[in-house]
DNA sequence: CGAATGTCAGTTGTCTGACAACATCATCAA
DNA sequence: TTGATGATGTTGTCAGACAACTGACATTCG
């Protein structure tokens, strides 16, 4: 039986972060299914050493995923959601270039172009810039072997990412290189859509076999709840497909 | 200035419950906006007449929800997200009848086929069915006005609905009709891409300006957890996008 | 003068202990 | 047998306290 949280001091997260995947961990560990009733509160905070407080917050965040179902006077139990796993869903926020490898491909990626310039209003509201304030364009390609399997569009803040833009290497995950100047990205909103790549797109690249995109166009946003990035990926829809659970 | 929870005796859900509506109601009368900062902790517990724990539990709520965001010796402010909250995403589960309307369209159902067959292997592991079992195949075409949006295939378990197939209104709600029958599904597992219409759907159908295709593979379950519909839904890519949240 | 350090108030993070409300079950009395 | 009652275990809520962090200002030291 283990006691107290695991990373004792390591661990910069707050006390409920922890919790929380701890209760996660627990629920795996001890295979409880549908139904099953978890630990009291007072048992919990036991093996823990925790206080109720903190436990509570964490149990709620559970509750409120649709792990558990709660009643008063009775205890917690595992809900029916919890068993409905997929392996990676969509709505798990990682890097396009994290994303395709998962898929199983090694990706080359090719900078179409990279350029400064003046947003378009929808961009500009998108990454809540005001007036002035400039973005990089970045248009990339992703290519498995000689095949085309994503045609991206990347839009950032021009004060995201300070000196030339020659000097950098554009080819690796956006991500990590916001990270490195400005904010990493921990989560966004997207919306996708099934349609045919532009057709100057198509021609400019030589693309007529791309076929039908699925594409995502998505507001990434950092830690402190800033957009950090704008993005449009088309995916040649015979090389992804994306799982989620709907509940 | 409010004191207390409004409905103070009517409402019978918990205090965190109300409370986090009426956090976000509070932020909606503000007009707070990405940037501002709430009410302290202190404040809210004497505004509201609750406890530090409850509005911590409920803000904590507010927190995985991306709508605020918490620095520690600081307060906790309004997130970028909170603007362009996606009221209703892909991730949460619905008819299909209701995803249309919510779209704004009334569309007419046309059923193509019904039959009862033998299922395919694949069909009958979603569903978890024996090998003796059967299921019954729904084919449907939803028209807005005359023009086709989606294509739409269903397999139920025959055991799920009783008596000749005949017998049965089967232009509206399929989850209405199995809730009547049997059990309404409650949530599923989906995978969802772009693809083209089959050819043979295509010819049989008219439907050659249908264009790219959001296709929606998806096993649903209900409240018990037991696998009750597998469906194929081909939307219209020009009529529809579906939005959702990453983290 | 400038930079590092100390102090203080304000805010969130966590803990402790207590009581209320609800569910279940054993007990007891009619 | 049956209904009422109470004991016990569980979650819901409250109150108060202290710790940890932030920012601003004052102080000290070079």
């Amino acid at each position: 039986m283990e006691m107290g949280l695991r990373n004792g001091l390591r661990d910069k997260r707050t006390v409920v972060a922890q919790l929380r995947e701890e209760l996660s961990l627990l629920i795996e560990k001890e295979k409880l299914v549908t139904g099953d009733r978890l630990p009291t509160e007072l048992e919990l905070t036991g093996r823990f050493r925790i206080s109720r407080p903190a436990l509570r917050e964490a149990l709620k965040l559970l509750e409120q995923d649709g792990i558990i179902n709660v009643v008063h006077g009775k205890g917690r139990f595992i809900s029916a959601t919890a068993a409905l796993r997929v392996e990676r869903p969509i709505t798990c926020f990682e890097s396009v270039t994290d994303m395709v490898r998962r898929f199983g491909y090694q990706p080359n990626n090719k900078v179409l172009s990279i350029s400064e310039e003046e947003p378009d209003p929808e961009i500009a509201k998108a990454l809540a810039l005001n007036s002035s304030a400039r973005v990089i364009r970045l248009e990339r390609l992703r290519m498995q072997n000689d095949k085309v399997i994503m045609y991206c569009v990347d839009y950032v803040p021009r004060s995201a990412i300070p000196g030339r833009l020659d000097d950098l290497d554009w080819t690796g995950s956006l991500l990590d290189l916001l990270e490195k100047h400005y904010q990493r990205p921990k989560m966004s909103t997207a919306t996708a859509s099934a349609v045919m790549l532009p057709q100057h797109i198509v021609d400019r690249n030589n693309l007529h076999d791309f076929g039908p995109a699925f594409l995502i166009e998505e507001i990434a946003f950092s830690d402190a709840g800033l957009p950090v990035a704008y993005a449009q990926d088309y995916h040649r829809g015979s090389a992804f497909s994306f799982s989620f659970v709907r509940k």
